[in-house]
Order: structure tokens, then sequence, then C-alpha cells
DNA sequence: TATGAATGAGTTTTCATTCAT
DNA sequence: AATGAATGAAAACTCATTCAT
């Protein structure tokens, strides 16, 4: 009763929402999310009592994913850049293979739908990542940084990239690899 | 002519907007704008005939504000890393000093009621600003990058750090200065 | 199904419509129609997503209401002049009886909501009339006309003849006979 | 002081005002029209100080135009038929030369914009042609009728046969012919 | 006289949410 | 639990008219 009975239906519906905000924002309706979870109008409301609630679980539904497919493989015993240049890998691969769930989090990044402690939520799966590369922080490596403040870098440089790839997919490897030497410029003590 | 347009509303209009964008997002109502910049809801639509046109402008006339904010007070003659440092400054200050726009900006720039046209107006009015570094990339100090990265990696790295500020508000100067150290690994030779 | 359109509603919108156009013309407000149909203003839109399809609809409405109330009681057997007889009777009967909804189709016709497609399909109904007569044609007794000049002529003779009687009721049995000398003149051969 | 200074601008502004309310209806915009005349949107106001007295104006204007344009070259020696022959011609090529003025009456016909006085002033004119035709009602080649009639009738078939004319030009003459075919049977002694 | 900026009521349509079925 | 009709408060935009210039 807490949770209601098709888990298949409430992905549908997380799915679709996901490709309704990334194309219309935050203001797609929930009438059109519905019809494209290949449901009725409300039984949306069955499973998420308000369109708040469903942009939240959204949210942290995303970030979650991203989460999982940046730290898959992770190489525990490769040297620090090594591990980073994995991590930066995984994520340009996430957002290249996912550019409706990208922009979808980009729309609920900036919407006030999304409260702060969604956010902090979301914050908190990198924080696990950030954690990984304890090592590079006490060899001297990377560079001290304030607290979270490493894995908001990594967002919104893959981000930007994304960007860059978004607009000229051809050149694919060239921003990635060149993203990357921004990236560990910007992390690394040198 | 009857009276002529004045620019006085026009900037009211723009004001109102960007305040009201950058608490509401991008639906944020005419009606409301209009409220706040002091004139009939009607008259909106006297200076801009679309909702649409109004965000486009807000949004050229912020990067403008904000590229002659950044611009002001170069110091040509100094060192490479000295102007780096001071472009930096000046993000940090226009962002922290005006809180709503730098948010509107943000709104604006998921939106899709931006066009393209006016995403690359705005962007040319940085390239600007990234020429006045041509000699650092001559001279090998700064590194070589794709056209328009540095200036976008400038604009998502401040971007990042004034959301720390904004959320740690005490700590500023702090932030500005693990930014800046960021941001010149990020885009040097090193 | 939760709980299905109801003809009822749906009829009492058609119905409020034919009013509002009739005195207000096209230009009759939506809100309008929706509150003299007793329903809200959002529910309108459920039973026809656009004003035009609204206007469509009932423009195609009204004529099958005119039609099916002019054929109503046709003597098969007797002699085409009094066939004519009976279909001019009719369809003065009807237009006294219903005057809102005789101003809503002269509306209606006139505006360019109404598609071509409508007119063709309200059109044809009239077709099905003419056709009764053809043996009237064939004897000679009709005059042979361009295709759809007969129903054309028996329409705009009998909007003419209502008008006046609209404009002078007290007369209506004069009207009604000395129109249809009028229009048995009109397409008889003599 | 009575009558403003430009009668030119008077007539760019029914002219204007004809040409939007065939192609957009009595709900044609007074911007638009001021615009088409070539005038300030202001400046329409003085002329007709609202918009319901243009439309007013403009349906008496149009009226006065098409009674000069029947009467012209009236053949007052000729046989009833031949002068019944003329006006029905004379209509016909008014309507086909003059395609917006008569949608523009057609249009102002329907509206409720258009006051009783002004239809009376308009149908006074009419009134006189019919009486050009006296000695055919004395001699009894044309039918005794209601007062108006023959008017109304001889407007309503030449309306009927242009709209034909307007969807199948090709077939001009063929539809004059019959319409003056069904116009004598309608009117005349038979 | 001519202009056109300014107005605010009015227009059609959308939408999150509720609730009868 | 699932449905989708019903709702009414917005939303963006239009327009006849006024009035400062």
């Amino acid at each position: 009763m807490a949770r209601p009975l098709s888990e298949e239906k409430r992905n549908a519906i997380l799915a679709a929402a996901a490709e309704a905000v990334a194309s219309l924002g935050v203001s797609a309706s929930t009438a059109k999310i519905a019809k494209d979870a290949g449901i009725a109008e409300g039984t949306l409301f069955v499973y998420f009592p308000t369109k708040d609630d469903l942009l939240n679980e959204l949210y942290l539904a995303l970030k979650a994913d991203m989460r999982a497919a940046i730290a898959a493989g992770y190489p525990t015993e490769a040297s620090v850049k090594e591990r980073c240049e994995h991590l930066w890998n995984q994520s340009i691969d996430w957002g290249a293979k996912n550019p409706a769930k990208r922009k979808a989090i980009r729309q609920l990044g900036v919407s006030d739908k999304v409260t702060e402690a969604s956010r902090k939520t979301g914050m908190a799966a990198f924080r696990d990542i950030q954690s990984m590369l304890e090592e590079g922080f006490r060899s001297g490596i990377l560079r001290q940084q304030p607290k979270d403040m490493l894995s908001a870098t990594t967002e919104v440089l893959t981000d930007m990239v994304l960007e860059f790839i978004h607009r000229d997919p051809g050149n694919i490897e060239n921003y990635r690899r060149a993203g990357f030497q921004t990236y560990w410029g910007a992390i690394s003590n040198n």
C-alpha cells in the first residue's frame, strides 16, 4: 500500500517524464507525460501525488542513473590520473548516449521545483565517487578543494563538453580529449 | 511622432523580466513582468511583440551587460596570468553583485525559447574577450583549445563558483581563490 | 471508461452556441457559450478541441436539423408542384419556428471559419432532397439547372422570405404564399 | 469642421475597410484598416468616431456603389424583359468585378453592427430601381409582390449566382444565363 | 489635424488536480 | 487500482479607444 503496485508503470512514467522535460522543460504537461507513458491522465497521480513530486523523483532517478553509469567498471588499481580519465570518459559516454536524460537534468537543475533536499541527496551520490579518489588528495596529485567542488567541476565541465559535442557531433573524440586536458588541469596539482 | 517609445520603459520591462525569470523561470508570466515594470499588461507587447522576443532580447541584454562588466578595467599591460585573474575576478564580482541576472541567464540558457541565433550573438561578445588573450596562446602560456571553449570554460566555472558562494556566502574569498586555481589549471599549459 | 462523454452536454453546448452565434455572430465568446450551456469554460474544449471545430460542427448540426425538418412528411405520391410546395412550406415553418438556428446558419455561412469541407457536407444533404424531384426534371416540369442550383435557390429564397416575416410577423401567410409563387416561377418551366 | 478635411483619406479608409471586412469579417481590426489605408491608427477615429460608425458608413457606401453600377446605362425605351435583363447583367458584372465589395456587403448584411436605420436607407436606393419597372407591374408582365420583395429577390439571386461563379469561374456565362431564367421566372407572370 | 504609445478588459486555450465510475 | 471527464484559474495576446505630443 505504501508503494503502488506496478513498478513497470512507475518507470514508464519516469521515462516519459524525462523525455518530455528534456524537450519541453519542466512545463511539460502531466497529460502528455501520462499519454507517452501509456497510462491515463489520472493514473499518474496514483504514482506521484503532485507534479512537483514527480519532478523531484525524476531528478533523483536521473542522478542515480548517471552516477551508476559513471562508476561502472571503475579501475580501482589504476593510477589516479587513469582513474580520473575513466570517470571523465564514462561521464561523456553517458551523456552522449543519453541526450534526453542529460537535457532533463539540466532543466531540472535550474528549476525551483526541485527542492534543496533533492539537490543535497543528488549531490551525496557523487560525494561517494569523490571519495574513490581519496588517495589522490592524500598524495597531493589532486588539488585540495572545498567540499563538493571536485564533483561539481566534473559535472559542469562534462556538461560543457557534451554541449560542444551536441553542436558538432563529428568531432566527439576531439572534444573528449581536449575536455579531459581541461579537466585534469582543473583538478590536479601542476 | 505622437510619443516616442520610452527607452526607460523598455529598460524597466527588461529589468522586471530579469527578476521574474530569475525567480520563476521562463514561465514567469508577462502579466507579472508588466506589473513589476509599472506598465499595463498590453504595453509590454508594444515594446516586445511576443514573449519569446522579450526573452531573446533579455538574453542578449544580460550577456552584453555581463561582458561589459567583465572587460571593465582590463589591464592590457599586465602578465597573461594577471589578465586572466582580472577576468575571473570581474566575472565573480558581477555574478555576486547581480545574482538575479546570473540566475536569469542560466534559466534562459537552458530554455529552447532562446534561439540559436541569439546564442551565437551572445557568444560573439565573448569571443572578443578571448581575443584579448591572443598573446597567451601564441606564447604557449594558455593551452590551445577548440574554438569558443575557453570562454565556455570561463562561463561554466564562474557559474559553478557563484553557486557555491550563493549557498555559503560567508566564504566568498575562499571560493574565489580556489576557483581561480581550478580555472587557471583548466586553461593554462602546465 | 471513467465517465462517458455526455451526449446531453454536447447538445447543450451546440444549442448554446447556436443562440450565441445567432445574436452575436461567430465572434460570440466560448466563455459565454459554456456558461449558457451550464458547464465550465474548460469543459467546452473537452467536447470541441477548438472554437473552429465547434463552429463547423454546429454548422453541420444545423444543416442536418434543417434538412430533417424540410423532408419530414414528404408526400411521395403528390404532384411535383405539390411536392415542391411541401418543401417550401416546411422550410418556411422551420425557419419561422427556429429563428435563432436560421440566424446562426446565416452567420456561419458567411464566416470563413466554416471550411469548404463542411460546406460540401452540408450541401450534400440537400442534394438528397433535390433528387426527390428527379421526376420533375425528367418530365420537364422543373427547369434543367446547373448542379446544386435548385437547392441553393430554395435556400436563398426561403431565407429572403423569412427575413420579411421576421420584420413583419403579422403577414406570415401572405409572405409564404407570395414567396412560393416566386419560388415556383424560379424553378419551373413556364 | 463638421466633415474632416481630406475626402481622399476618408475614401482610403472606406476602401481599406471593404477589403478587410471582405477577407476577415466585421472583426477586422481598426489597426489593420488604418494601416492598409496608409494612415495612423488614431487618424481613423478622426474620420469615424467609432468602429460601428465606420461599418455603417461602409455599408451605405457599398450599397450606393452597387446601385449606381446597376442602374448605369439603363435602357429606358427597351422592353420590360430587356430592362430586367439589363439590371440582372449589371448586377452580375458588378459582383464579378468587385468580389471584395460583394463579400463585404454580405458580411455587413448579417452583422448586428449595421443598424436597422442603415438597412432601411440602403434598401431605399433600390426601391428607386424597382420604380423604374412600374410599367411592368401595371401591364401585368411582372408579378405583383409585397413591397421591397422584387429588389430583395434580385439581390439574393444575384448573390447566389455570384457564389456559383466564384466557385467555378470558368462557367460565368453559363451561370449568368441560367440565373436570368431563374430570375425572370421568379419575378414575371407566366 | 495627425500621430502612435498606452491602456485593460476580453479572447481562446492549457493544465494540474479531483472524483464519479 | 485505473480511468478520463470536469473544473476554473491562469496564460499570452488583441483591440477599440484615448490622449499627450
